[in-house]
DNA sequence: CACGCACTTGACCGTTCAGTCAACTCCGGT
DNA sequence: ACCGGAGTTGACTGAACGGTCAAGTGCGTG
């Protein structure tokens, strides 16, 4: 039982956490509740209803990642070194999850959006934001790296696109076969995919 | 109400389609048995349990789709036409799916397989088996495209598996953003990704 | 000290859930 | 004509679901 912070933050982690886990379906604002260590009434009073409190956990999911995602995508580091250092963190978060939980989670904006884009218009969206979000960092990445010569492209937006669609794959093939080494396909992928040279063995 | 077949196969037809368009956790059985015209007991008759049946219809699905898998991907087409006929029939899918629920669904086996993947082993499995299925496809497509000359790589299973990665990761984001025009990225990626000369426009 | 409000409590509601069951119908084989 | 088994029916169960509510508690402010 989560006992740290307020209420509504620790209601927030908790549901983002057995979400992730399991999935929006199997997880009942009961269960949230019970691992949150709070009442039902408490959770009614901060959230307005089940599916809103997605929306709202996906947005503070976001607001704990971001500060990793500005280290990782600094100026400061050249833009495929940028690259290549956010493919290692998405495995490394993935291996700490899968060491954690025993399985490979994959990525909790994905699969909570996936999961009810067709049903819910509000998750569906706010899981829109997140990777727009996420495509910005990556923009900006191969624009850097355009701009230093390091790869020839010029459609910066759609390439960006394209690079978090392959992320998106890689995730889901991992999660789906369970098996973290699909992830170390990825730093080649988005090489191949950005036409740079092919890059040196991690 | 779906009357045409027999109780079995409707109700495997029933619940693809209601999984598909919503989500594993939304859909009930009673949802399903209102759906194909059946009553309860018959569910429970033909099927163990609602995650049993999930099962069963994935590879039902499977079933359906593998002749026009087959016809697509013939040896008497050129390899690479194969891999341009399989991206434009994706498209297809996707928006006669779209015509026809008004949302866009992506890929089933996808979608249900990763709901369900850190819960139901058995799903999880069936699920991973059917990508295998479809990676065979590709695999042989750009064995063949090499032997042709076509492309350069020789690491036919890494690239098969590459590029079905590449396919989820269009349709997940197809499916929240809810909007076909990304799938049209789809062979343009892959063309990068295999090293082929860049496609001519469709 | 007293007021008000944010927050908490735990019982409660009606509905829906997956799954069960005994009785029944129908049909092909003998 | 009879039998047995596959398939069907619809009522039923107990648990779990999302959500509500009236009655509290406790704390910061005047």
């Amino acid at each position: 039982m989560d006992t740290h912070g307020h209420t509504k933050q620790r209601l927030l982690d908790t549901a983002i956490q057995l979400i992730w886990e399991q999935s929006y379906g199997a997880v009942s604002v009961d269960h949230i509740c019970e691992r949150a260590g709070a009442q039902k009434g408490s959770f009614y009073h901060f959230f307005p209803s089940k599916s809103e409190l997605a929306v709202a956990a996906l947005e503070a999911h976001w607001q704990q990642r971001q500060p990793e995602m500005d280290r990782i995508f600094t100026p400061e580091t050249p833009p495929l070194e940028r690259l290549a250092r956010y493919c290692a963190s998405v495995y490394r978060r993935q291996k700490a999850k899968r060491m954690e939980f025993g399985r490979v989670c994959g990525c909790a904006f994905t699969c909570l959006g996936l999961e009810l884009s067709t049903q819910d218009e509000a998750v569906r969206h706010k899981s829109q934001q997140i990777i727009e979000r996420i495509c910005r960092y990556l923009e900006t990445a191969v624009r850097d790296a355009a701009g230093a010569g390091l790869i020839a492209r010029q459609d910066f937006p759609v390439m960006a696109r394209e690079l978090y669609r392959c992320i998106i794959g890689v995730l889901v093939q991992a999660k789906i076969e369970n098996d973290l080494e699909v992830i170390r396909q990825l730093k080649p992928s988005i090489w191949r995919l950005i036409g740079a040279h092919p890059p040196v063995a991690r």
